[in-house]
DNA sequence: CGAGACATGTAACCTGTTACATGATTCC
DNA sequence: GGAATCATGTAACAGGTTACATGTCTCG
């Protein structure tokens, strides 16, 4: 249930409605988390009934009214127990290393095709970080939360390593004879 | 839900009963995967009734009796489809990155606790591989599924590199000025 | 004598996703 | 004119976890 947990600390930086929210998870945090908008909205009446955020409501002109989040002292308290906790061990669910685990019963230019599809994600990704680090240098957030904004900066730094050792595994693995080529299969009637 | 594939991925290597499987995934999958075993013993029956696997039931003196399940063509052919089809996107919840975003919050001794202790876990988790690699070697698996077999010691070689990039990027961080000493808070104390 | 392996399952619950509803404004 | 942005929410469903029940054998 560490969903709750994002949501106070995103709410320890600045008072927001549910839609802000989403959009920072989907923004700057969107390597390491997201949530459903659904999802958000349920967890944060939740919370306002446990006394961890209130809110109150702001009528829009021309634009709907929007319900604005503020945490509260408990939801603090809450947010930094947890910080502070051992944290639970991770049950990992991985999908794409799931895949390659069963992949060698396809013939290898499909596996081949898998390996390619990975990099392009992370290639894209590592791209998108540049972006990030861009949005850390903005003033007004970096005045407010100079000690978060170094830890930020490090954990982005942490995940391009991590990104890059996996592609680069990937692109040794693509090297590999016998996986090498995209298979020729017609080499003597395309040359006709 | 990938977890149907996982079970017809196990059971393509050979016959299994729930349990069977649980400890598999515990084992040699537990870097990639893990399920409850409620779920499995559940979404099993759900497969066969879908027509995915079949069973039968063993009895046996002494212990409980056993439902053993086998993968049906049916089933081979789902998990193919799956193996060669476009992976979807994949979000990624990760709570210690989590954590290390919000960090900031308390005092670096705190925070460097959580580092150390995420180095602990990193360290078992590499060790453990070099045991699963020998599972590898086992030479009856070997026989059996040699095709596999290549793949998932290079899926095993990716992971010991991902692993190791995050670790050496912990020890760096741990190297910091401002977070490098434990604090000393009583040198003058101990030293009577 | 207690812990752990073996072995399967149900019920209740929590978490997460999808589909749907609403409706003005702005940008292409 | 259509898509995207802003903004919140409900209902239904799918996926995953926890607690519980049952019972024998083996090992320390």
């Amino acid at each position: 249930m560490s969903l709750r947990y994002a949501l106070l600390g995103v709410l320890s930086l600045k008072e927001a409605t549910g839609y802000d929210i989403k959009r920072r998870f989907d923004r700057s945090m969107q390597f390491f988390w997201n949530a459903d908008d659904s999802q958000i909205y349920r967890e944060l009446r939740t919370m306002e009934r446990d006394g961890l955020v209130c809110s109150r409501l702001e009528e829009q002109a021309a634009r709907p009214s929007k319900r604005i989040y503020q945490i509260t002292g408990a939801g603090e308290r809450e947010l930094d127990d947890w910080l502070g906790s051992v944290p639970e061990r991770q049950y990992i669910k991985d999908p794409f290393m799931l895949r390659i685990f069963f992949i060698g019963r396809l013939p290898a230019h499909r596996a081949r095709a898998l390996l390619q599809h990975r990099c392009g994600e992370l290639t894209t990704a590592l791209a998108t970080f540049e972006s990030n680090r861009q949005y850390y240098q903005d003033p007004g957030y970096r005045s407010r939360h100079e000690d978060l904004l170094w830890w930020q900066m490090h954990l982005l730094e942490g995940t391009v390593r991590v990104l890059r050792a996996e592609l680069e595994w990937l692109q040794k693995l693509l090297r590999e004879p016998g996986l090498a080529l995209p298979e020729e299969p017609s080499a003597m009637e395309s040359s006709s």
